[in-house]
DNA sequence: TTGTATGCGTTATCAC
DNA sequence: GTGATAACGCATACAA
């Protein structure tokens, strides 16, 4: 394997002039450039990253913590922002946090000592790992949270505006007259602070049709849980009309159990939910979604994040609206009880 | 940010004593033990992991490059190998290369650059990368392939059994009566050498039917081609009976195809399909799927990678079957031409 | 059982 | 424009 030292040799330069012909050919002679280059492509001269990465106290891969690489929406987000970093020799260090902190802190001890040169995360809940966090910051690595964030995290974040993607669902089936609307997992500060759940309560009451009590239950995010939870709504006596889903793996969920309840989606429930996952087209009637802006969040993260690796601090505090996508999935609220 | 030799100074010992303390604490008398572990948490002593790397010629992550993290195949074996990693200090580090390999080139540059330990791979198509992907294994890095692999590739692999798995979807098929049936996409020795397509071919003409001239067309496994395609299928005199998706990407524009041309799946049109995707089973009929054992992969991969990062060599080629779950996709051909 | 010394390849500073 | 030199933090060979 050939240094940037055996190049050097083999030019009959020294080492930081060769390394000038990578970086900055400009302030080289254009003979002393020609000379180092033939060296380089006559030794196959690649950079050894990890030694650059010692000396500057940083390597060249961004990390990307999501929840989990599994749910589409962070398959693409991954794929949007590897995309976009190629164009820039850095690489994507991958990890996840399945929304557990001690799971996340394993991976953040990892990420921060491969120093990697900046963080895009999925916060898990509660403040468990603030302080690490600041730690890794303070050392220079950059951080900015998508998906989630706490009104006191110190953090930037870029991430969908839960509270107009919320409310443009509930217009949506406001103006075809449902009251009785149940979102597939209630708000709970300390054990499951999801916003969109938090936003879908605060909105109905805001319009005067406070969540029924009996519609409230904390529940995971995932196919089971949303599974088993509106089976269960599916046989109250004062059943929602609608159902809302706050992501796209509880749409799974909440789609087999009125199915498998006899019910025909619309006509007898109505359907809405977050994330335009392809099966949600591919059904009939199809699914009415609310989609993120996916490729703008990793063109915005992978821009932001590499400003922000050298040069000085440029905030970034974003929300970006969802859109809202029509399909047939929610009809009129009948008039039966 | 504290190093070892911090943490030494502050026991009263040397860096190596310091560093066994945490590598292998059994060679130390237990008061020394006991030192050390109190001034490694007095500093909150963290290693830094470029160091090590620079220092043994390899980082502690595996490489892992899939053809597209959006096809949930890939983001369901990512998530199987990063989830078995965590308990090993090993770190995930992504890329891609779109089934080309000129990008595919650029990625291998990084992670070769970063000294991955070991690298986890599906080959794009042509030989194009071989032999820069031996230069990296002459140099230490493990290296197994996975999805797919060329006869005279030099590298260890798992993959599916290609071939018992698109015999077993034929046979379900042909119990069913189907003999004018189309592949989604046709063997290609330059241009498309996928084992799917081939196996496909050559099973069929075994099997006294080859494929029609009019259905053989070499195009991409995604949801575009896949949907023109079936399109065209569709329209012909002498259309197929039963459909046969090589992956769950194509499944998705067939099933649309299908139902764009207002035909009934099972009744009219048989379709069956490589990938278990969450989809498949919300529709009705159920997709008839052919299943892959991803987890026993990821579980496979980790192990053999691991063991063979240090320690000796120990090949793996390995063929796992896949599982033919049906549904109701596929009904008995119909006598109408 | 513990300690000493060296070098991995790069980058940054400073001198020429 | 170009070059010499030092230091990043660790792992290893070797010495004690």
């Amino acid at each position: 394997m050939a240094t940037i030292n055996d190049v050097a040799k083999l030019a009959g330069v020294s080492p930081t002039t060769a390394k000038r012909a990578l970086n900055e050919p400009h302030k080289l002679q254009p003979h002393t450039l020609e000379k180092v280059q033939w060296a380089i492509r006559e030794l196959d001269y690649e950079p050894d990253l990890t030694a650059g990465a010692l000396r500057r106290g940083r390597n060249m891969t961004v990390g990307l913590l999501v929840a989990d690489i599994v749910e589409p929406f962070f398959a693409e987000l991954a794929r949007e922002v590897s995309v976009r970093l190629r164009s820039s020799n850095y690489g994507l260090l991958l990890a996840d946090n399945e929304y557990q902190s001690e799971i996340e802190l394993h991976n953040l001890r990892h990420l921060a000592g491969q120093r990697v040169s900046a963080l895009i995360m999925r916060p898990s809940y509660g403040p468990g790992n603030r302080e690490y966090l600041l730690k890794m910051q303070d050392k220079g690595t950059y951080i900015i949270e998508i998906d989630h964030h706490m009104p006191d995290s110190p953090f930037d974040f870029l991430m969908l505006d839960h509270e107009q993607s919320v409310r443009a669902g509930l217009e949506h089936l406001w103006s075809l007259g449902h009251t009785r609307i149940a979102g597939l997992g209630t708000y709970d500060a300390e054990l499951y602070p999801e916003w969109r759940a938090h936003h879908f309560d605060h909105i109905m009451r805001e319009h005067g049709h406070p969540v029924l009590s009996a519609y409230r239950e904390i529940i995971r995010y995932n196919e089971q849980d949303a599974y088993e939870f509106t089976r269960y709504l599916l046989n109250l006596p004062e059943r929602p009309t609608a159902l809302f889903a706050f992501n796209g793996t509880e749409a799974i969920g909440a789609y087999r159990a009125i199915q498998d309840a006899g019910l025909r989606i619309a006509e007898d429930v109505s359907l809405l939910a977050f994330d335009n996952l392809p099966w949600t087209h591919m059904v009939s009637p199809g699914i009415d979604v609310i989609e993120q802006p996916i490729k703008q969040m990793g063109e915005l993260l992978v821009q932001q994040v590499l400003k922000n690796i050298d040069g000085p601090r440029t905030p970034m505090q974003l929300l970006l609206p969802g859109k809202l996508i029509v399909r047939g999935s929610c009809g009129m609220a009948s008039a039966e009880s």
